[in-house]
Parts: C-alpha cells; structure tokens; sequence
DNA sequence: AAGACGAAAGTGGTTGA
DNA sequence: TCAACAACTTTCGTCTT
C-alpha cells in the first residue's frame, strides 16, 4: 500500500510549533509571514516566531499569467497515463537552432536523421507499445465510466508496475486494464460495480475478476472491503437525491453494520436498501426498481435487505408512508 | 396500471472434506 | 475434486396504492 505513494492522507511532515498559527507571547493568531526577511511575525505583538525560513516560492517575479508562464522553466507534471511520462524530449520539426538561425546543411541532415529514429524509436520496444495501447484503452474506458483524472492516473500506476512483474503477459492487455482501473477506484474509495467495469470493457466479469485478485496479490497491494457507505453519493447523484437523504443513509448503514447486518451481505444491495429506507423517510420516495437500476441488483435484493434493515433497526413503517 | 410483495427454482462462487 | 451451502437472481402470481 505504501508504495502507492497517496493512498493514504499525508501526515503533515513539518514540525508542529511551525504550523501551529498562535502567537507563543499573546496567543494572537494573526501571523504574518515576511518573505524577503524569512520570518513569520505574530502581527499583534510583533515577536518573531521563526526566521531563517525557506522562500519556496520562485526567485523571479511575474505580473501577468503570460509572463509567469514564459519565465517558468518546468513543464507540464508527469503523467503516468501518457505512455513516456510525458518527459520525453521532442526534437522540433523546424530547421533552426535555439536562437532561431538557419541550421547548416550537414547539421540539418542529422538532425532529420535523429528526428527519424526518435519516431521510429519512441513506441517500438514492445513494453512502449504495450502501454500506449493500454493506456489509449485506459483513456477509453475512464472516460465512459467518467472516472476523475487522479484515479485514471493511479490505475495507470498500476499497470506500470503489473507490466514490470510481467503480469500482462498472456493476458489481454483489456482486461489488465479493467483491472487496475477498478482497483484504483477502490483503493481511493470510490468503488464501481464489477459489472459496471466489465460491461463498459470487452472483458467479462470473471475474467476481470481473476485479473483483479492477481493485481492484489502480485503488487501485495491491500484493499479495505468495500463499503456501502462509498457508494452512496454516486447513487444518490443518479438517483437525483437530496444530501438530506444521503446523510440519512448513511446513518442507516452505520447502524446497520453495528449490530452486524452487513456481514456476508452484497455492499451494494445494502447501499440500495438504505437509500430506498431513506428516501420513503424524508419523502423523497424513489422506486425499488429504480434504486435497483442504479446499484445493479434486483429488486428482491433490495426488498430483502430493505426488510432486515426495517425489522432489525425497530424502524416504524406506519410513520413512514 | 404501476409498484410492492413473497414464494420457488436457478445461478455462480466459496468452503471444507 | 466434489458436494454442501449462503447469497443473490429470475420468474411469476398476488396484493396494494
């Protein structure tokens, strides 16, 4: 898990006297930070708090976005979804040197020379290949399941480190793929169904299944369960539920799970039931159908859990309707 | 007529011998 | 490897709103 770098919420590293924003001397909390002294000064008393700190800003100054951009000497982050980092340098298509002269003839001929193998280079080894093809696939398929850019970019991770174990090879590189992107919508809990993942890739869902466990078990990567509770916005989103009732829900799976309803029971069926159990509660009642629709089980799923959740919580169903 | 309910039989995956 | 098993699904008839 650790190598994951990010799935887990960063300790702050700094020392807590600095980050601590009173003023030792007279408690005041208006500390103003000098940056061309390097000292943070409480703004009431004026007793220095700390100097000698370091100025992380840049050294150069910039009065508009233009200017800050043309005076910035890094580029744009690296990114693991695109299939070099995007830290690959690309010799430029235009026959001129760096202050903008004409290239001379033999010089001009070597670098077409160079620009040819770059291109030739660029996507022939075959782990090169692998991966743009993965992570055009990647692409494809976070985009139909409209799944945000951190997580697209950890699933990308993923693959990564699956194709330096060699776990892709003799498997499809689609399935590997629906594989990682599912796991990382776990591990940052935000949890799709299987099904969901397997029907918008061409990969059916045991396939993706057996690629999953191997992905966990290969990269000793640890997943919590998954939890209801992590579905919940999503449905109610779709389910066009006010947060009202998402709060309500949650509170129902909490209880639920206190007195251990949720032991061996489909987290989605749950989620199901306790969004229908809130919704008829705040009066935003939707149908079994629909709610089943959203969580992907039936509506006898949603009826049985619906069922214990009403019996076993002593929810009064007269004072519902 | 749509939605909710419940029974009965079927399905795919896990467990333990 | 196989049977037993729990949870879930499918299907369908009936009741309720």
């Amino acid at each position: 898990m650790d190598q994951l770098g990010g799935a887990t919420p960063r300790k702050n590293s700094t020392q807590s006297s600095d980050i601590d924003p009173t003023c030792t001397d007279c408690g005041s909390k208006t500390l103003v930070e000098d940056l061309t002294r390097g000292e943070r000064v409480c703004g009431d008393c004026g007793l220095v708090l700390s100097d000698h700190r370091i100025d992380t800003g840049a050294e150069w100054r910039a009065f508009s976005s233009e200017e800050s951009d043309a005076r910035s000497r890094v580029g744009a982050p690296m990114r693991y979804t695109v299939h070099d980092k995007g830290l690959s340098t690309i010799i430029d298509w235009r026959d001129r040197d760096h202050s903008g002269r004409k290239l001379s003839p033999t010089r001009r001929s070597e670098i077409y020379r160079l620009r040819k193998w770059q291109i030739r280079s660029r996507v022939h080894s075959s782990l090169d290949r692998n991966l743009a093809q993965a992570m055009s696939e990647l692409e494809r398929l976070s985009s139909q399941l409209g799944i945000p850019k951190p997580i697209r970019e950890l699933a990308a991770l993923l693959y990564r480190k699956s194709i330096i174990k060699k776990l892709v090879r003799g498997r499809s590189i689609e399935a590997m793929v629906a594989a990682t992107l599912y796991a990382a919508c776990r591990i940052r809990l935000k949890p799709r169904p299987l099904d969901e993942v397997a029907d918008a890739s061409r990969v059916d869902k045991k396939k993706l299944g057996q690629c999953y466990r191997l992905l966990l078990r290969k990269l000793n990567i640890r997943i919590p369960l998954s939890n209801p509770i992590d579905y919940i916005s999503r449905f109610a989103t779709e389910l066009s539920l006010s947060s009202t009732v998402q709060l309500r829900t949650v509170e129902i799976l909490k209880q639920s799970r206190a007195i251990g309803l949720t032991i061996g029971r489909d987290p989605l069926g749950l989620a199901a039931a306790a969004i229908y159990v809130a919704s008829i509660m705040l009066d935003e009642r939707r149908t079994q159908r629909a709610i089943a629709e959203v969580a992907r089980v039936t509506e006898v799923t949603v009826r049985n859990r619906y069922k214990e959740i009403v019996r076993k919580l002593g929810i009064d169903t007269m004072s519902m309707s």
